[in-house]
DNA sequence: GCGGAAACCGAAAGCCTTTAGATTTATTGC
DNA sequence: GCAATAAATCTAAAGGCTTTCGGTTTCCGC
């Protein structure tokens, strides 16, 4: 059959439609992808890197919906909580594609100009260097584990019926709808006053 | 050959081969586990409920590791910060698995009493029962989320090199190789410290 | 002792990932 | 304009994985 007259494939439509898939499935095939756009599988790889590409395309597609302005914000905890709502918000919309994306590091280059500017915020506000990282990765662990947990929902919420655990079912009553929002409120809350009073500790001393 | 006068399998030797198998790769399949134990691949399937039934075998195995004299402790925070650290500790001892671990819930018995105790701690200290679910959750983020660092660093780590993000490199450079742990500790002295503020609230109000 | 259950093997179906060569079309240099 | 090269697709195949099924031998209750 030789080459189309116009292509049928491009990487943008390859990740697309994994992501469609993805958020169907919770998983994608290199396969599937194919079928769906109504060619052979072997042609997908003349595109892409293997799956693994694919997945690294997914990630930057994911990511790329954080909103870069808010480290702009002013003063820096305001920024901070913009990014870490943004960041956390560009997952949950994806929550099946959660497991394929977190475990492996974003390698976009506009991701990590992110922490750069992380870093500058963080240094400009006062914080002593050496505290800057753990101030970044405690956030970043904050927002992972919230997502992580819209994606895979930690037991117990379908296990109620057992009456084995009667104070659990009753806590579990007791919350509404929105239980993965409100713990990502309180450990996000908790963590940015803490740091206010680190902060306030080191400028004031 | 039929049946052997002493059985070659059994779930114990499966799961800690698995376990072996994933601590070296990061990831199993039934015939490496068979292949190690020198059985056929199909011998596997009769002990064990395929291979989501040895991933949920894993998952109990390393949350076993969870100290659950923990909770007995008190005050209150004190529990739940040992709580805390035992339950990351018991993922760090296999960070490779995390990825396979988290993305499903934990079904033993064992850890759904771990929380059923852990509402009762915070009902008997003062916490109103709509706040229980979201502090425990809370904490269940960050010690996951610090978890998932563990096993995944979140980029730049391995990319400082790049000029083109000179504050972040410097920022890296400030902190020592302890970068995870005082993240942690960061992320869950602050929690703590705002869930006291909470309950404070609550009661002396 | 006998019948059924248990534990293993061998083999096969069906999926996936990845690579390689063949074929046709586009592009580029002259 | 033409020849050489590059690009996009197909066909085909190797090799791995998961899971199931039937056959064979051994154990256990009665």
């Amino acid at each position: 059959m030789g080459r189309p007259r116009t292509p049928l494939l491009d990487r943008q439509r390859i990740t697309t439609t994994a992501l469609e898939i993805v958020d169907e499935n919770g998983d994608f095939s290199v396969p599937q992808i194919a079928r769906r756009l109504g060619v052979q599988t072997g042609s997908v790889y003349h595109h892409v890197d293997g799956r693994d590409g694919i997945i690294e395309l997914l990630r930057e597609r994911v990511a790329g919906a954080i909103d870069v302005t808010t480290l702009d914000l002013r003063p820096w905890d305001a920024a901070l909580e913009s990014w870490a709502r943004s960041y956390r918000a560009a997952f949950a919309a994806h929550p099946r594609a959660i497991p394929l994306l977190m475990t492996n590091p974003v390698r976009a280059p506009r991701v990590l100009e992110q922490y750069e500017r992380a870093v500058v915020l963080l240094r400009d506000a006062g914080f002593p260097v050496a505290e800057v990282m753990p101030v970044i990765v405690a956030l970043e662990n904050i927002v992972l584990g919230s997502a992580l947990d819209m994606a895979a929902p930690t037991a117990m919420w379908e296990v109620t019926e057992g009456a084995a655990t009667p104070r659990l079912a009753e806590a579990l009553d007791a919350v509404g709808g929105n239980r993965a929002d409100r713990a990502f409120d309180l450990a996000l809350h908790g963590f940015l006053a803490h740091a206010r009073g680190r902060l306030a500790e080191c400028t004031g001393a």
